[in-house]
DNA sequence: TTTATATATCAATATATGTTGATTTAATGA
DNA sequence: TCATTAAATCAACATATATTGATATATAAA
């Protein structure tokens, strides 16, 4: 009960389901782009992915001070079932902009 | 979004989970008898049937003074698998039990 | 070591949701 | 019509969750 309750928790807010979403469609991707792209601050984003990785939604990999998130593989079936489920829903996806290791611009500076 | 998002938090509470099973399990059951088998008081009973029926999952047909609710069929896939999933829960359900219909008690005698 | 940047966590607040008891609505039968 | 019973809705309160800005942690570079 209490797996699939943290699961169903998980897929139950607005920003989950969009950053679900467009992890999806462009797959790795930093906070700190997820930030840029989004527009979301930054405390915003950690708490609602650090929410999907434990719900068994994502995984992250470290790189440098970069955390880089990404939908966890393979998920199980009903992961996967809602996974395709937000494949279907007509979402208003943001354009990916990428600024990390491009070190043409940063968040600070707010230039890109 | 919408509709996804009132499917997910539909299933986003541990009584409405213990509902869909129950119902899954015993099929068409009325309100008064949930009451009886669950140990239910009927506003808490109410509430959460009307959310599950506005996601999608049940159904409610009246008889007389009884409302009889059952799980909707057919679901979708994503519902269905939804169900599938509270299917393999390890939850100690409780046995139905049923004053409707027999005459010989009544919730207000609170004999059975 | 100091500084800068990215990310995580915390504290305060606002909003949403669940529970309960009381009231209302609806159907049945005397 | 009046009384009874089942179910739905409402009001008050408690709990959970989301958002924000501030702070802490960690990595990298000067």
């Amino acid at each position: 009960m209490e797996i699939f309750l943290k699961s169903v928790a998980a897929l139950n807010d607005e920003t989950r389901v969009l950053l679900l979403r467009f992890l999806d469609t462009h797959g790795e991707v930093c906070v700190c782009d997820l930030q840029n792209s989004l527009g979301m601050i930054q405390s915003r984003l950690s708490r609602h992915l650090k929410i999907l990785k434990e719900a068994g939604f994502l995984r992250v990999e470290r790189k440098g001070t970069w955390a880089y998130y990404k939908i966890r593989a393979p998920l199980d079936r009903f992961r996967q079932e809602a996974l395709q489920e937000i494949r279907y829903l007509d979402i208003e996806l943001p354009p990916l902009k990428k600024i990390s290791q491009t070190g043409e611009c940063s968040l600070e500076k707010g230039v890109c």
